[in-house]
DNA sequence: ATATTTTTTTAGACTAAACTAAAAATTACA
DNA sequence: TGTAATTTTTAGTTTAGTCTAAAAAAATAT
């Protein structure tokens, strides 16, 4: 059984592997807020158990099993995230703190139980993908709204940081994350979209669009 | 902020000091399955922090203070297992474990959402009552139907220890806990009782009635 | 190419919560 | 009541996970 501060380490390293392709032991102590000494530590461990390839100096990264712990904990967070958000009616900027306390949670059962609980939900309400239990994570082509040309479609997943407002506003259409959307018109004075959603006609403003997250299955 | 260590020790002193007068070091130590003088160490703590009243030798007690913390983890207990059973469809002798990782989730807001999206239980899977959020529990007349003459009522609340099978059985009849039940007839040469249940007309053997239990009000 | 800066690691210390072994206090009993 | 048994506490150790300060390695710049 791994310890809340490994499990939280591995999470780390695989958000850290995500967006930037070496990870330095520096950008995971800044990531975690700890001290690059303590990094070093605790690789050292990790590094013992199989859950990374580190050689010192060198930069780290998951192991093949490294990555399956780091997945399952990254499942249980956003299922607990859905719980949250869907049950308990918590918005969705409250629950991430009470999540990372939850993802702890040690029960297989408990997970199982949960997920048909919540319907099997693929996304979460940031709308980022649900990995499945054997830390398979749907690769989404993550698309902004504005680079769809006419016609297309996708599942809407989700906004650009720091427009939580465009949430509330998607709220207020009754637009919800998980929704299909297809481009039905580009206006080309002013970049607007006419879109189609639940069987309604929407327009959204170009800015809208550049901020509206999606994903595509090309 | 308490640690999870603390709050374990808390709740067992509350449980301790249910089940027996006075509570010795090696009780505490017993039921924890720890060592007396890791008990000791604790105890020392939790007086300075004014959580239990304790002198050196003269065994321990908790104070006010101390006895609302205990509460209030026993209540995010109770209601974590009344939601692993209700809505995740454990069973009732599956939940303790798990419920002992939940109940140390720290948030008032969960809680209190937790609490609503179960429709404000009072009582738990087992049968018993969840305090309220300011740590008040309803006191029981807690009664075994064998003792309820004709014409009384109660609500069902549980069964006795090591009578697992019982529940399976009460189950399988679509008789649940918290459900109100009324003694019709006593049948005199036997002892088997005539109950009614959700204006169901049932009828349980003396053995049934010794075991199982219910609150009653007077 | 060497010196300086930055990054990373090492060495040693601290805290919480457990432990073992031994000492001290209390309780039991003959 | 005095001795033996039991209970509780003390003293010192351990482990996990953090820290600070200093040393070592790597990267950068002149």
């Amino acid at each position: 059984m791994n310890s809340q501060s490994e499990e939280d380490y591995l999470k780390a390293l695989y958000h850290l592997e995500m967006e930037f392709d070496s990870v330095s032991t520096n950008s995971i102590a800044d990531y975690l807020d700890m001290k690059p000494s303590s990094v070093t530590d605790m690789l050292k461990k990790l590094a013992e158990k199989k859950f990374i390839n580190y050689q010192k100096y060198k930069g780290t990264s998951l192991t093949k099993k490294g990555k399956l712990i780091a997945l399952s904990i990254i499942r249980k967070h956003r299922l607990w995230e859905t719980f949250l958000v869907d049950k308990l009616g918590f918005g969705w900027d409250q629950v991430h703190i009470i999540a990372e306390q939850l993802e702890h949670i040690k029960s297989e059962e408990l997970i199982k139980n949960l997920d048909n609980f919540l319907g099997n939900p693929k996304y979460d309400p940031h709308g980022d993908p649900i990995p499945n239990k054997d830390g398979e994570i749907e690769k989404m082509n993550q698309k902004l709204l504005v680079e769809l040309k006419a016609s297309q479609k996708g599942i809407i997943t989700g906004v650009k940081k720091g427009t939580a407002s465009l949430l509330n506003y998607l709220d207020k259409e009754k637009v919800k994350l998980g929704d299909s959307i297809k481009v039905i018109e580009i206006l080309e004075f002013d970049g607007t979209y006419i879109v189609e959603i639940n069987k309604r006609k929407l327009t959204f403003s170009e800015k809208i669009c550049q901020n509206l997250l999606l994903e595509t299955n090309d």
